[in-house]
RNA sequence: GUGAGAGUAGCUCAACCGGCUAGAGCACCAGACUGUGGAUCUGGGGGUUGGGGGUUCGAGUCCCCUCUCUCACCCCA
């Protein structure tokens, strides 16, 4: 005999056993739901993309992680390695055909070659939302409710959705003469809330090249806390008179008023000027979103407004905003806060198989019930009644049926609650209505 | 990709300074119980100690390589 392959993955590539998909699907599901309610429509793009469409475009470290080779026809190509760029060259060749402002939603895995850590794959699964081809502030301020909603939906309470507008930023580096080395600086800075003041101030000085004066403005300035009122004025007052850092703020005023004024709870929204984004593309608002419980996880939802999304594949102008759940890291923070639930029984009814020659009778009762709106199961083996009653306890059924010789004779089912202990006779018409109560009750 | 730590049954862990046939709890399977789940009792299957090589009379234990995980750098969802 052949010896055995080892039955193994990939480094940073996962399994997801019914346990987590599950979850995962409900995270999924939800977000649709969100993103439609919005108006986002949905689409997708292949996995694989000419090497040309994906060098390049996140920087260098991204190209460095990704995944490319040569295909069977000598192309060279890569895996995808988030879903903003391959939406880019989707909006450049098909645009026209939609119009402005384009609203979609995208959800799908993506590849990136960097070791893995805890809420870090090789493959996860990101779900964007962008519109593009309007500048309207509007859009930048429907994507906080959009991020709200979502957490809201996916069960989460305790979160800070962290905005901030990189024409402030700019501002103040203008303001500094430090406009040409914008990347390296805001890079820097955006280290902030992991390593402190210190090191960022350290790789502002060592790396940059700054001044002790330089580093220290930016940092007094990312350091500035408070209400987001307290933080407008603050700015305002050191960085007013420049003329970026003005729009900026002012983009940010007016989604701080209406996002109050349409009633987002208050604390929801926090104004943090270190937040920068790694990624170049990224011109005005920044967002980033925390879980108050488990900050070291990362940003859950990530997003911002570029100027020109497509400039590389058109000569249309393409502006747009938009964020990211990820839905692998999220998944991977609710499990760690206890958020998933442990049993996974996919229809709440487990009909016991019983007679070994009335099987089609257990079937027309689990269609008919399946055809109530409620799922059912028939136990597909005429095992012992202790065995079929354990699997659905530990499934998580809700209800089992049982109906053994007396029971057809009469025409009646025994109804288990499985949650309590109570079990009820019930004629074979009444059925329906009988699980009904069981699991709206 | 670089650096650090870890890896023993499906899971959580034990095994003295290198020394007998690598153990326990939980989980799983079967039975006690041929019509009633979560409990209890009894029994059972499971391991080349992540994989490979080396040192040694003898390696789960020491050394080297490799794989995976965790953490940090980097970057980010």
């Amino acid at each position: 005999m052949a010896s055995l392959i080892e039955p193994r993955t990939l480094k940073g590539f996962r399994d997801y056993p019914p346990d987590l998909q599950l979850p995962r699907e409900e995270i999924l599901d939800k977000a649709r739901r969100v993103y439609r309610s919005y108006g986002y429509l949905p689409m997708d793009t292949p996995a694989l993309e000419y090497a040309e469409i994906l060098l390049g475009k996140g920087g260098e470290e991204t190209d460095k992680q990704l995944y490319r080779f040569r295909d069977h026809g000598g192309r060279d190509v890569a895996l995808r390695f988030d879903l903003t760029v391959p939406f880019a060259r989707f909006a450049a060749e098909h645009i026209h055909r939609f119009g402005t402002p384009f609203k979609r939603y995208h959800i799908g895995p993506v590849w990136r070659g960097e070791n893995p850590q805890r809420g870090r794959y090789r493959e996860f699964v990101q779900c964007d939302f962008d519109t593009i081809g309007t500048t309207s502030n509007a859009a930048d301020i429907e994507v906080v409710f959009v991020i709200y909603d979502l957490l809201r939906a996916l069960g989460l309470e305790r979160f800070h959705i962290h905005v901030n507008h990189r024409l402030v930023l700019n501002g103040l580096l203008e303001e500094l003469g430090l406009a040409d080395r914008a990347v390296s600086v805001l890079r820097a800075l955006d280290k902030y809330g992991k390593v402190g003041r210190q090191g960022v101030e350290q790789e502002l000085r060592t790396h940059v090249g700054l001044e002790a004066t330089q580093a220290q403005r930016i940092l007094d300035l990312a350091e500035i806390r408070g209400t987001p009122a307290e933080i407008l004025e603050r700015v305002q007052l050191t960085l007013g008179n420049n003329a970026k850092a003005a729009q900026g703020l002012a983009c940010l005023r007016q989604l701080y008023d209406v996002t109050r004024a349409a009633g987002l709870p208050d604390g929801v929204v926090q104004f943090d000027l270190a937040i920068a984004r790694g990624l170049d593309y990224y011109t005005g608002t920044v967002y980033e979103t925390f879980l108050t419980d488990l900050p070291g996880i990362g940003s859950v939802c990530s997003g911002g407004r570029y100027d020109n999304l497509a400039s590389l594949y058109t000569k249309q102008v393409l502006p747009g905003v938009g964020a990211s759940l990820g839905v692998d890291r999220l998944l991977a923070a609710m499990q760690e806060l206890n958020l998933v639930p442990a049993s996974y029984a996919t229809a709440p009814v487990l009909i016991v198989f019983f007679v070994p020659d009335k099987l089609a009778v257990y079937m027309e009762l689990a269609t008919r019930l399946r055809r109530a709106g409620m799922g059912a199961e028939v136990y597909p083996e005429a095992k012992k009644l202790r065995d079929q009653l354990s699997y659905a306890n530990k499934r998580g059924h809700r209800v089992a049926i049982i109906g053994g010789e007396e029971e057809l004779a009469q025409g009646v089912w025994q109804v288990k609650d499985l949650r309590g202990q109570i079990q009820q006779t019930v004629a074979d018409a009444e059925i329906s209505d009988a699980v009904r109560r069981i699991l709206l009750g």
